[in-house]
RNA sequence: GCCCGUGUGGCGGAAUGGUAGACGCUACAGACUUAAAAUCUGUUGUUCAAUUGAACGUAGGGGUUCGAGUCCCUUCACGGGCACCA
């Protein structure tokens, strides 16, 4: 009795996706364990932040993780793939002020809920590993890691300028300031000098740059991203005299235009400054001026150049001529040496300040003839050296290396590095971060908890309803003697960014707590990293990732650990977008709450009032285009969203959602299903898969389908190990579309559809493992699809016997032939000229060159 | 301003320098059905011819090549990063 596959049941997706998961989650199916006879691969994605709710970029980031992690699995591999919280931060803080709850419940009570939300993504997560950087346990240690590195001369403290909130009593970073106010008192903020912890990141900025280079793994776009940020650049020093003894020393990239110097600029920061505002009453009141500005980039764009004539003079080191100070707004105290000697003939700001306050312009570099731009400033590369002394007549490179070899020579200059890179500022005036290790006290000054004291724990009872830090404004938890001299000392109020959290938990995962004490146990970290596959979002391209990369290296000098590059290979997946609906008014509204009407324009359902179909954008809840997976995975199931959120799109792009898209894949999971139903009815079974193959005695077509499904396995390989899901999927979803076309032939070809099925399976489990599992039991294959290998494919079914020819004329397709791989050239060349639409092109003509690519194309040219 | 990336049907996208548009979505048609949905099977770059075919076609212009979406030069558009960095 046939079935008719039309009447085979839908999938039941809501039984079957909760069954698995819950098999594979009660028998640990995905635990790690360190296998030395077969290659490790640890596969992580970068860690949530509980925030509440799982959104669809996060199912995104996953699913390519997981795709991965059980692709490598079934290739053979160890592999490694834990989850984890990133659970410390600032908005535990506002919904702690906003609901009166406290931010340590908030925070477990959410990391609560998307627990049970990731699991029913089906991701193949070894969840004994799991933890939140908020567990005393990890921040213990943290605090540990914290020490040494502060032994190790990596930490240190210092005043440095913030943006302060006067209304809040705290530090904002630059992202919390908006149009020079606080974001969320409003207040105009301040810029002020403040003591701060920092991180010695900039003691690594050589090798953090250098090692760039052997990232071959990364996306180019990320390693020129850090580059820029780190940002070296090669110059000298020049010392300038004043009066003969004092000296104010500058950094250049641009020595060679000394001749042209007509003035020096400093910082307002600077030293010097500092001094002559003591006696000055300008400076000083230029000083406060300065000071009211922000120190945020933003701010800093729409400011104006100014400046103040100190009434200093200093030297040229060769030419018998003083040159007047300035202090200038423009002047960085945190890049270089803080001041500049100026060039207003080749430099876009000395030019703007000299014209601005009258200063001399002095031309140094006389542009080529051919230069497409001679006015000044002329900032171009090429050039010749005039009004120069001994450099006249030079090319610029030529006297670069003249000039500093001069200045070095005469003492008066160094050829030095400088980097953008800055200092690491990790103090943050919060609760709910991770308490810094250290006390004040007023006789020893900063001393440093000895390690047998950790950890420091965050107190649980803080009030939140006044402004400032609930620590600093704790009755008792700062109080503390000295470790040094047991007199009465302060605790540091302050606690860490939370970018350190998620600095070092890669390590941390290499570990199961539960195994082995040691949180950083050397063997562990040593057997799983570095990480081979690292995943997450481009913002992190700078941030996080340079300081994961960062506190690597200083880990391993602090005798933790050995490698020094924490993540072999980084993929950076693309946002989730989706359309978005306004109203004429700029109101948002979401696709639930707009139709589109009888003339095929949208209208806002309940008053029909015309809707502008905006931008596919980053699905965001502002503007309503959000997506919620866990209404998806009711609807469609966990397998149908996996599947969509990596077909079609490469993971690296940006992800356009669609409700039609996702409706194809749950069309697609029914299809396979009812493959795998109807094959069953048709004796494809496990028992069947033992049969030695004797493909020559099989059917034209069923041998054909044999064959391709072998350069299916290949593609399919290829695209996985390419990451390329998109592609993958396509491979599948052919193949599929070849196994319909064949249904009739099934039941005559048992073993070799059991086989085609049962790899089938194989290739499909990393994308959509439920089904996989639901229907390897079901036809009756042993243990999980997920425990058995990935499909191999015979080299000598790929090869075909006969091909199709495409045959050109002139470089123009004219026709096709079929030939056999071994025909003979003259024979294949008959063929092809035996075409009708050739032979009429060609005609009489002589044919100058003929082209054969065996196996590709026939080209004649006349 | 500087640096990087991208540009292919109505849409998402395929394509080691070798038949551009695989696969999917949308749309249309046929089969099944009393009917609809679902399913199965087709068609779907544009313009002519209307069967077989022709011309055009991978942002625009130029070049290399027997042959270019792919390599080189150039212009434009969009996206991203950095931005007083001396």
């Amino acid at each position: 009795m046939l079935l008719d596959i039309s009447e085979i049941s839908p999938y039941n997706f809501s039984i079957v996706e909760p069954k698995w998961q819950e098999f594979w989650y009660k028998n640990q199916s995905f635990k790690s364990t360190f296998d030395l006879r077969k290659p490790k691969c640890y596969v992580l994605e970068m860690f949530m932040y509980p925030s509440g709710k799982v959104h669809i970029g996060h199912v995104r980031n996953y699913t390519i993780g997981d795709i991965i992690a059980r692709f490598k699995r079934a290739c053979g591999y160890s592999v490694l793939h834990p989850v984890g919280w990133d659970a410390f931060g600032l908005p535990a803080e506002n919904a702690a002020l906003k609901n009166k709850s406290h931010p340590k419940e908030w925070t477990y009570k959410n990391i609560g809920i998307m627990r049970k939300q990731i699991k029913s993504l089906g991701f193949s997560y070894d969840w004994t590993r799991d933890f939140a950087t908020c567990d005393p346990r990890y921040y213990e240690f943290q605090q540990k890691l914290f020490l040494a590195m502060y032994r190790e001369g990596l930490i240190y403290r210092k005043k440095s300028a913030v943006n302060w909130d006067p209304v809040d009593n705290c530090v904002l970073a630059n992202e919390q300031v908006v149009d020079g106010r606080g974001w969320r008192s409003g207040a105009i903020v301040e810029r002020r000098m403040l003591a701060q912890w920092f991180i010695k990141i900039t003691a690594y900025a050589e090798e953090l740059l250098s090692e760039l280079h052997n990232l071959d793994d990364w996306p180019e776009k990320v390693r020129i991203m850090q580059e820029n940020w780190i940002g070296k650049s090669e110059g000298c020093s020049i010392k300038f005299k004043i009066n003969g003894e004092a000296s104010i020393t500058v950094f250049t990239t641009r020595p060679e235009t000394i001749f042209g110097a007509t003035f020096l600029a400093v910082s307002p920061d600077h030293a010097i400054v500092q001094e002559l505002s003591h006696s000055d009453e300008k400076i000083r009141k230029f000083i406060d001026d300065y000071k009211k500005g922000s120190v945020s980039a933003e701010f800093l764009e729409k400011q104006e150049k100014f400046g103040l004539d100190t009434g200093i003079f200093v030297d040229h080191p060769f030419l018998k001529k003083k040159l007047p100070v300035f202090i200038a707004n423009f002047v960085l105290m945190s890049y270089g040496t803080g001041a500049i000697f100026a060039t207003p003939a080749h430099d876009e700001r000395d030019y703007e300040f000299a014209v601005k306050y009258g200063l001399p312009i002095l031309e140094v570099i006389r542009p080529d003839e051919d230069a497409p731009d001679k006015r000044l400033p002329y900032v171009g590369s090429g050039g010749t050296m005039v009004n120069s002394d001994f450099l006249n007549g030079l090319s610029i490179p030529e006297a670069r290396k003249a000039i500093i070899d001069k200045l070095c020579e005469i003492g008066v200059g160094e050829r030095k590095k400088f980097y953008k890179l800055r200092d690491w500022g990790v103090s943050r005036q919060r609760y709910w971060g991770c308490p810094i290790p250290m006390i004040h006290c007023e006789k020893c000054g900063l001393v440093p908890l000895k390690d047998e004291d950790l950890p420091v724990l965050l107190p649980d009872d803080v009030a939140f309803d006044n402004p400032g830090n609930p620590l600093d404004l704790h009755a008792t938890w700062k109080q503390v003697k000295c470790p040094q001299c047991g007199c009465d000392a302060v605790r540091e109020t302050d606690t860490l960014d939370t970018f350190v959290d998620s600095s070092w938990y890669f390590l941390r995962f290499c570990v199961n707590d539960h195994e082995n004490p040691n949180l950083l146990s050397p063997d562990d970290i040593q057997q799983w990293m570095p990480v081979d596959q690292y995943i997450g979002g481009v913002e992190h391209a700078i941030l996080h990732l340079l300081y994961a990369r960062f506190f690597t290296k200083a880990l391993a000098d602090c005798g933790f650990i050995k490698i020094r590059e924490p993540f072999k290979n980084l993929f950076t997946q693309g946002m989730v977008c989706s359309v978005t609906y306004q109203k004429e008014n700029g109101e948002w509204l979401s696709p639930d709450e707009v139709t589109r009407n009888l003339e095929g324009i949208m209208e806002e359902t309940t008053t029909g009032e015309k809707v502008i179909v905006g931008r596919v954008e980053k699905m965001s809840k502002s503007k309503k285009n959000v997506v919620d997976p866990d209404i998806i995975i009711k609807n469609y199931g966990t397998d149908a969203l996996r599947l969509f959120v990596v077909s079609d799109t490469p993971p690296e792009k940006d992800f356009p959602w669609s409700d039609e898209g996702l409706e194809g894949c749950w069309r697609f999971i029914n299809r396979l299903w009812r493959l795998f139903v109807f094959s069953q009815s048709q004796g494809v079974c496990a028992s069947e898969c033992g049969h030695d193959l004797n493909i020559d005695g099989l059917k034209d077509n069923v041998r054909e389908v044999y064959k391709a499904f072998h350069r299916t396995i290949k593609n399919i390989t290829n695209a996985l190990d390419e990451r390329g899901m998109n592609r993958a999927v396509a491979h599948i979803r052919d193949c599929v579309n070849s196994l319909y076309s064949c249904l009739n032939d099934i039941q005559e070809n048992k073993p070799v559809f059991s086989v085609i099925i049962r790899d089938l399976i194989k290739l499909l489990s990393p994308m959509v493992p439920h089904i996989c599992e639901e229907a390897w039991s079901m036809l009756g294959f042993e243990n999980l699809v997920s425990d058995h290998d990935w499909p191999s494919y015979d080299e000598k079914y790929l090869a075909k016997s006969t091909i199709t020819l495409p045959i050109q004329v002139n470089g123009k397709l004219r026709g096709s032939v079929e030939v056999a791989v071994n025909d003979p050239d003259h024979v294949v060349f008959q063929k092809a000229l035996a075409i009708d639409n050739v032979k009429n092109i060609i005609g009489t003509t002589k044919i100058k060159k003929q082209i054969f690519v065996k196996g590709k194309i026939i080209n004649f040219v006349v």
